[in-house]
DNA sequence: TCAATACATCAATATATCTTGATATATATA
DNA sequence: TATATATATCAAGATATATTGATGTATTGA
């Protein structure tokens, strides 16, 4: 059950739901780029980024002082199917915005 | 987004889970029935129920004085995988008790 | 070594959700 | 028709979650 709940508590909320979907459109991004596409406050994208991944949705890779994350994979059936009930779902996503010099 | 967020927040509840749980695996049962197996007062199965059947999980159909609820048939892909998951995480549900004299 | 950048975490507040007890409504039965 | 039963809904308080701004840590580069 706990796990069960994790996962979904993880995508039970807009932001998160919109990041994922981002990601899963992108690619692999760092923090910043989301918070420059998104124009939200750091610790805001930082905080959803951790309940994703503790969810079980992203993996990050520190790289440099970067994290990049990306859609976790492999990843298991059901929350594949999530992802792509999301992507079916027309979710409003902003465009992809390089704020930081990664790289 | 309205819809999927919907569906997902009327999961996102350990008494939800074992209610749905419940009624996927004894079928029709009505609310005095969950009321006395989970022993819970009434009010609050009954918005659980309410909140199930809106994100599309359960149907009522009201005879005499009893609402009888089920799994909602035929059910789209997504929420039968969320079903299945629900399954198999190893949800610790109350054996059913037939507490009231319907039909 | 010092400053800047990228990210994580914490504390306070705001907001949303859950539980309970009270009350309302509808049906059935004496 | 009066009463009991089954269910739904509401208001208040309790609990959980989200947002913000401040601070901490690690890395890079001047």
């Amino acid at each position: 059950m706990e796990i069960f709940l994790k996962t979904i508590s993880s995508i039970n909320d807009e932001t998160r739901v919109e990041i994922l979907q981002f990601i899963n459109k992108n690619g692999e991004v760092c923090v910043c780029d989301i918070e420059d596409s998104f124009k939200m406050i750091q610790s805001r994208i930082s905080r959803h980024l951790k309940i994703l991944k503790d969810g079980g949705f992203l993996k990050v890779d520190r790289r440099g002082r970067w994290a990049f994350y990306s859609i976790k994979s492999p990843m298991d059936e059901f929350r594949q199917s999530i992802l792509k009930e999301i992507s079916f779902s027309d979710i409003k996503i902003p465009e992809l915005n390089k704020g930081c010099k990664s790289e």
